[in-house]
DNA sequence: CTTGACATACGAACCTCTTCGTAGTAACTT
DNA sequence: AAGTTACTACGAAGAGGTTCGTATGTCAAG
């Protein structure tokens, strides 16, 4: 069925980043997480994690007392929904002007450039 | 000095969508455009263009009783701001993951497959 | 049993974003 | 001159996002 989550704010984004990289995850190891980069309160991450379960954006496990969360959606259906919705919303579906835009931002290194060769010819292999 | 902006909500990145494409245009222009994707009160728009204004998102010609709105970035620039943007908060840098995710959210032509690696090749030569 | 540590629930404040109605003003029409 | 039309200014409402304090519950150790 593949409902359709609605786009993650900021700090919602922040917190499924580490979700994704930790995998379920209680509440208090995401909040020494997200701690490590910017002081927060507990109930703060707690509130976010919450209200997140409601959107559907993550799932809660409530077996334990200290309930787990895990992300609802892999990492990369989150990135193609983001960068599916910049695609269109600020580039007019333009996928050249995306990458110019991402690559005078951030200047790639040789090895970023040839993974980036490689993904289009393994793409084109299957457009084919 | 290239003073920081924030970045364009989704509202506003419509607005500055019109003002790129027409240059500078006048409330009644901009509602007119905005008025053909969705009905849109017209004091909205003008709302939504003093805000930019204070905002520093687009400057204000007052010379005409009809102000005259035009983006105070060029699209470019925003796009790279946006993308840089997204880059960073979505995944983590990597230029590779953010072109993945752009093309399996909208399948590419196999124009834009070969724009995209002329456009690869272009860098390169940048970067030697 | 009481206390302390640690967990969730939840209301509330505060901000931004978005939208629109109303008011006031300038200019054109009759 | 009076009325109509076109414009800007602005207050305010409503929704959503973010943060935090307080209340409450659970459990284990003393």
């Amino acid at each position: 069925m593949a409902e359709k989550l609605p786009r993650p704010t900021d700090a919602e984004l922040e917190i499924l980043t580490v979700l994704w990289s930790r995998g379920p995850t209680t509440v208090r190891e995401v909040h020494d997480a997200i701690c490590a980069r910017k002081p927060t309160q507990y109930t703060t991450v707690l509130k976010m994690l919450q209200i997140m379960a409601e959107k559907g954006l993550v799932r809660r496990d409530e077996k334990q007392r200290a309930h787990i969360y895990r992300a609802a959606q892999p990492r990369e259906r989150t990135q193609r929904q983001l960068a599916g919705d910049l695609l269109q919303r600020a580039f007019n579906g333009s996928a050249r002007s995306l990458l110019l835009g991402a690559l005078s931002a951030q200047k790639a290194s040789k090895e970023e450039l040839s993974e980036l060769h490689r993904l289009l010819e393994e793409y084109e292999k299957g457009t084919r």
